[in-house]
DNA sequence: AAGTGGTCTAGACCACCTT
DNA sequence: AGGTGGTCTAGACCACTTG
């Protein structure tokens, strides 16, 4: 039976999703296979396959060689997140973008921060604090590690013109991040230089890189209160 | 120039981004044409495409017809979140799973919840407090909106048994999610029902979602002191 | 106006998984 | 062992956008 639609992929799409949405297809159930679907619509199953491959990318379905495709019974929220740039984000918001070295030292690797980087021993980081300020007030402070022995450049960079944030996102692209939330009340210090009160509930955003199997950098930025991060989908 | 690799989708995306990593292919620059690609690849133009399309999802690059492809000149850092329903995720962590309902009433929309909804005036809607529990410990607290007019359903379940998160999930699916992330002091109410010191810093999850352009659900979700919340990448 | 990416087709073969 | 999704090809046409 013919079904009178367009043939393009994002039509399969979204009539398999409608189908999803209105319980034609439950959680749980095995839809036909995509040759089948492809003469119920008129279509090759190539397009048949590209539009599966939205849906299963969207979380929706599950597909397996022999097994077939079947609706996801535990549905998950899917989101995407884009964190750019902090310089850029604050631009982006129509403010005046600031920025300020705090500190900038070799130290010893912490032990939180080995662990982060799934790394054995102690070794020597370069250890950065600085504060990115939007309109003159304070934004986001960052807390970062920086693996010398996979990044020697930075100890070349003037640190108190550009910020470590933007150098490496522009510099040394990596091929795994790992990107993490949680909420931290303000201790004294940071509060201090997020001109907050102490106490203060505040977002961190925990993120390390790594280029292959190399640590880059490790960072905290906690940011001032009210900051919101919001997902596309 | 034949390179001799493999001709899977696969391969070519890895080289393309090894080349993007190294540089060969540098911020803003231009790519060669796909057909270009796919005849030093030894391989079809779809497949080029195929590899393309991985890595212009991925962020690295940007794609236009006749305008070609360029590598993103200024990187965001993307992530995907995936937040099953808490219950599950409470499960996988390996805890035992409670749950209390807290209060429900039909109560006058208010204002917050009306900007969430985008809706103009205001409306009866149900309001939902839940507690979740990980080994008899409190995890999350909900406070959620139900719009009885898309979902009147909601009204017969008993929600003293089963969570709306839980119900909702798996009977209402939606078209559109709205999902942010921030920090809140956690004040006297929250504060006891997640046992937790006044002032602690908590993370809220606040997920509205639609059907079509009817909305379903909002919902601020409060976790216990300790939660994190990890991308995959 | 023309160049580039996006899509569709038809057919073939492969790889993974369940039975 | 066989069925299902995953991929590759070669060619064609389409749609967007820039020069």
């Amino acid at each position: 039976m013919n079904v009178e639609a367009r043939n393009s992929w994002a039509d399969i799409r979204d009539v398999i999703r409608a189908r999803i949405l209105d319980r034609t297809y439950s959680p749980g159930d095995k839809l036909p296979r995509d040759e089948d679907i492809a003469a119920e619509m008129g279509c090759a199953r190539t397009t048949v396959h590209r539009a599966m491959q939205a849906l299963s990318a969207a979380g929706l379905l599950e597909r397996k060689r022999k097994g077939g495709t079947h609706v996801k019974a535990d549905p998950v929220t899917r989101a995407i997140f884009d964190i750019p740039i902090t310089r850029r984000e604050i631009e982006q918001r129509g403010s005046t973008y600031g920025y300020q070295l705090i500190s900038r030292h070799m130290e010893e690797s912490p032990l939180p921060v080995m662990a982060r980087f799934g790394i054995p021993g102690p070794v020597k980081l370069l250890h950065v604090k600085a504060l990115h300020l939007a309109d003159n007030r304070p934004y986001m402070l960052e807390d970062r590690w920086i693996d010398i022995r996979s990044t020697p450049e930075i100890l070349d960079v003037d640190l108190s013109r550009t910020s470590a944030n933007e150098w490496l996102v522009r510099n040394k692209p990596c091929s795994r991040i790992d990107l993490r939330f949680y909420a931290l009340n303000a201790d004294g210090d940071i509060a201090r230089h997020l001109a907050t009160a102490p106490g203060s509930a505040l977002l961190v955003i925990e993120r390390t890189t790594w280029i292959g199997h190399e640590p880059i950098t490790s960072v905290q930025a906690a940011a001032a209160p009210g900051y919101l991060v919001s997902a596309r989908n």
